[in-house]
DNA sequence: TATTGTTATACTCTATAACTATA
DNA sequence: TATAGTTATAGAGTATAACAATA
């Protein structure tokens, strides 16, 4: 699928949307060897930073449906990745914890995600790439326009 | 649906997704008075500069497919903003043209565009968002890496 | 044979509604 | 009553395959 798109180069939904495209394209290629995606790769990480997560509150840590994560859950312990675990505390809860396998895929896949960012960025330069980053999380960080 | 998002905010797919989630929530309620989205305003906006195209034409330069371009075009037509034309030249090839309505929805709706992506990038200062601009023209033109 | 437009179909991603169990 | 997990379902959005008309 060929683009040519001249008069779409100044467009800022056009720019983004392909960036992520191009991002994630070269994502899906690193990551492949390891057995995730993008998306997995993120719920491993909010599982093991802090505290154990419950499936609810790690889908809101990623701003997606507890729906949703009931398949990304059941996607990764079939691949060994996590395991469920009632919590004795309250058992309505299920606590999500990586598995050694998990925990040595989050390893590698991260390292793996690492290098395809740095490969992504390497266009602009060192300083300009990390005034990027900061400028898109200085948009992120921005309340929502009203009116 | 809440985020919370610590980790997150280092992982460049992350904020690539959000950021254009953003805007897109931004544009669609701008653009919401004119009756068409940012994407058909995109498919308006290759039709008028340059040449008539075909579906095939406009469906390329937009990185779509020709399949998703006949509906975008059902659409469009549908509300009066297009007419399409057999070529007499080709009689294969549809030519698609803005109507009078068509055109005067581009002018109002480009503007209200403009108006969003200044405001979505009004965080950065004028001069940190033109280099933004100008990273995502960087990265989108650079080849894909391989290996 | 190849291309354009079209239709039917399928696939991905995600959300909504309704159910069960627990609190 | 409210919450966590689950299931079934539905809705975007987009692609693939097959077909008719035309080149």
């Amino acid at each position: 699928m060929e683009r040519d798109a001249e008069p779409l180069a100044s467009r800022l939904g056009y720019l983004l949307k392909h960036a992520q495209l191009k991002l994630n394209q070269a994502g899906g290629r690193a990551l492949a060897p390891f057995g995730v995606d993008g998306h997995e790769l993120a719920v491993l990480v909010v599982l093991t930073t802090g505290e154990p997560l419950s499936q609810v509150e790690a889908a809101r840590q990623l701003g997606v449906d507890r729906t949703t994560m009931v398949a990304l859950v059941d996607g990764l312990e079939e691949r060994g990745l996590v395991e469920r675990h009632r919590s004795p505390q309250d058992r309505r809860r299920n606590i999500v914890e990586l598995t050694e396998t998990g925990r040595s895929c989050l390893r590698q896949a991260e390292q793996a995600r690492l290098e395809v960012e740095r490969r992504f960025l390497a266009p602009l330069g060192e300083a300009e790439a990390d005034r990027f980053v900061r400028s898109l999380q200085t948009l992120l960080s921005a309340p929502d326009a009203e009116e």
